[in-house]
RNA sequence: GCCGGCGUGGCUCAAUUGGCAGAGCAGCCGCCUUGUAAGCGGCAGGUUAGGGGUUCAAGUCCCCUCGCCGGCUCCA
């Protein structure tokens, strides 16, 4: 034996014996390429990390998760030490990798502009190319005090050592609850300090490993995300694998610029936001309101199925009932100011159903035998958005929404929780989303009211629901508003974006502020449980989300337009008003393109529209009591019989296929 | 609300960096009569987002307001 104190590592699963001061890289045999980071005992670790006895070795490879947040927070160190370089009085805030990329947060005197990226990335280039070393290096709170004595924000973040999940989303990467870390970056030659950052890691070996990366934009951020908090400039970029990935991830964010609602809604003369109505308030027009009335009468259908009353409800109201609701309270800044009337009177419109939905349940005496009591509406409501966050249909100051209470009894609740659950995801997958995950936001003890049991039993009670479901079920700490946990259905669309559907939430407030009661079996008075429930959410936003998965190509159940009919010449109108007739007395929408246009144009056309089905008919296809197919993706079928194109057609929309 | 960018016919974009506001598409009117993504010709359309200022002269420079875009904060 030799005189070489031997670790003992388990590698892949199986044990190994290595010498004495192995690091991660060698025992992984690491490329620093393709493996460029180690986990440890669980924990992610440099390269260059020593091994200690009975440690267990993984690899990271850069196409990982975990490798490409690795990458992409190196990344942000390249940036930054670029930054310094060419703006040298700019100091530095947080710099964490992010989904499909990474940011760092800079006080300079004067905002970054475009040239100013493109003169940053050039710099990146240039340290990339360097190949400078990625070097850990441990210190004690005092000398990185006063190694950092420059960066005021660094300091601020380690005088938060150990509350960093407090100190600011991100600051994790910086400072960890451990000891503090500065990563040096050095010349690969020289060993000279060519910048440093205070930083918990791991990083890449060496700048070199960056394949590919790109700034992308530059915006302020406030410190510690508080708007009480200077705002810093934060400069936005990506890294990826390989410039393969880079690329696939520019083109991902084409695909949905042209999916963007707010285009398509122009293109597809949907609907439009005039400046002379106001800021986040839509017009709907024809096309798109054939769409939202498709949307809205299915929907109507089956909460009729469903057991749900429909009922209707004003706009506006008095202050007395938001007072009594609690909304003035907590939501006031988000309501449009009061309206004085009837002698000083305020009046507010309304951006919650909910109380005026309680003013029907308390009209009169309710009896247990009408419970569960489901009370449906399409409610129009509006919120005083901040300027800045209004956004298209997904974030309007007017929307409607699908909404319903639900009064039942404590004992019905886990039933009507469970089905109810069960209906909205049947309803989502009939508009054709079908990828969801579950949400569960439970209480923020800052913001809420009610007793520690009722949340704990209410959120159980949400939790076995979702949990039936066999649905992936992530938690949200801290996201239920201020009167009961909620459960929300995120639908992933066609090119795997999450938006946040459904919420069921229940709530301990309302009933008792309206005092609402029914009578049991046994003659007493008790206090009914509301759940408050929207599917969509909002129509306008819903009618976003799906016009953005479809791309405008909405199933010809909801296209506005479902068939074109397209004459060879200006004499087979006629013949295809006959085959419209039909369809219209099976109410598919049809229209014939008679304009002059050449019929090759009046394909271009219907396929610019995104119509479903376009019906072509010449002197062959009249001759034979026939037309022919033309579909969305440019395939025929040509001289089909007339009674079976029309078969066709109604059954791919009753069908919504 | 905060920071930055932007605003020219319905849409997409020009206009020598202060010197006569122009094109394509869409629209309208004709001609063409056509077999699976743009036939041809003509006509019409703008107080350059709105207001104020500088200047002999403003789409262009300055200020205010409105709106939009990208972020931050917020989102019952």
């Amino acid at each position: 034996m030799s005189a070489v104190p031997e670790l003992r590592i388990t590698l892949a699963g199986s044990e190994r014996a290595v010498a004495a001061g192995t690091t991660a890289g060698q025992a992984l045999e690491a490329d620093g390429r393709t493996v460029i980071a180690a986990r440890v005992n669980g924990e992610p670790r440099d390269l260059a990390h020593e091994l200690a006895d009975g440690d267990v070795v993984e690899p990271i490879t850069i196409d990982s998760d975990e490798g490409r947040a690795i990458l992409r927070h190196s990344t942000a160190h390249i940036m930054a030490q670029a930054v310094q370089e060419l703006f040298p009085e700019a100091k530095l805030g947080i710099g964490p990798p992010i989904e499909n990329g990474f940011y760092y947060d800079f006080d300079v005197a004067e905002p970054f502009t475009p040239d100013d990226l493109k003169r940053i990335e050039k710099k990146m280039q240039e340290i990339v190319k360097q190949g400078q070393r990625f070097a850990r290096r441990p210190v004690t709170d005092e000398a990185a005090r006063t190694e950092l004595a420059g960066e005021p924000y660094k300091l601020e973040l380690i005088g938060l050592k150990g509350g960093a999940s407090e100190a600011a989303e991100g600051a994790g990467v910086e400072v960890g609850a451990g000891e503090l870390t500065i990563y040096d970056n050095l010349h690969p030659r020289t060993g000279e300090l060519c910048w440093k950052d205070l930083c918990r890691g791991p990083h890449l070996p060496t700048t070199k490993v960056v394949p590919a990366f790109k700034l992308m934009r530059s915006a302020a951020a406030y410190w510690r995300g508080s708007e009480k908090n200077p705002q810093l400039q934060r400069i936005y970029g990506t890294a990826w694998e390989s410039k393969d990935a880079l690329k696939a991830y520019l083109t991902f964010l084409e695909e949905a610029e042209k999916r963007d609602h707010r285009r398509l809604g122009a293109e597809l003369d949907l609907f439009s936001f005039p400046d002379e109505i106001g800021s986040g308030l839509a017009v709907f027009h024809p096309k798109g309101g054939v769409i939202r009335r498709a949307m809205e009468d299915y929907s109507r259908r089956r909460h009729e199925e469903a057991g749900y009353e429909f009922v209707y409800t004003p706009h506006a109201t008095k202050g007395r009932l938001f007072e009594k609701s609690g909304h003035l309270d907590w939501y006031a800044d988000g309501m449009y100011p009061p309206m004085q009337l009837d002698e000083g009177q305020d009046y507010y419109l309304k951006p919650m159903n909910c109380p005026m939905h309680n003013l029907i349940f308390g009209s009169r005496g309710r009896s247990y035998r009408e419970l569960p009591l489901r009370l449906f509406e399409f409610g129009t409501v509006y919120r005083y958005e901040k300027s800045g966050v209004v956004h298209g249909l997904t974030r309007a100051r007017g929307f409607t929404q699908d909404d319903a209470h639900i009064y039942c009894t404590p004992e019905q609740m886990p039933g009507e929780l469970d089905s109810l659950l069960t209906f909205v995801l049947d309803l989502l997958r009939d508009y054709g989303l079908d990828d969801f995950y579950l949400e569960l936001s439970t209480r923020d003890p800052e913001k809420s009211i009610g007793s520690d049991e009722i949340w704990e039993e209410a959120t159980q009670i949400l939790r076995e629901a979702a949990e039936k479901q066999g649905l992936e079920l992530v938690l949200d700490p801290g996201g239920a508003a201020f009167y009961g946990p909620k459960i929300s259905v995120q639908a992933r669309d066609a090119i795997g974006r999450t938006w946040q559907m459904s919420t069921i939430q229940v709530d301990f407030n309302l009933p008792e502020r309206f005092d609402l009661e029914y009578q049991a079996s046994d003659g007493s008075r008790q206090r009914p449980v509301m759940i408050h429930r929207a599917l969509f959410g909002s129509i306008e936003r819903f009618f976003a989300v799906l016009l953005e998965h479809y791309a405008g190509a909405f199933p010809a159940w909801l296209a506005p337009v479902q068939v074109v009919g397209i004459p060879i010449t200006d004499e087979h109108v006629p013949y295809l008003e006959r085959v419209a007739e039909k369809l219209r007395a099976e109410g598919i929408r049809v229209e014939i393109d008679s304009s002059d246009d050449r019929m090759q144009k009046k394909i271009r056309n219907a396929q610019k529209q995104k119509v479903p089905f376009m019906l072509l008919a010449g002197d062959e296809d009249a001759g034979k009591a026939a037309v022919s197919f033309r579909y969305r993706d440019g395939s025929q079928n040509n001289g089909v019989p007339i009674d079976e194109a029309v078969a066709e057609i109604v059954a791919t929309v009753r069908e919504r296929r």
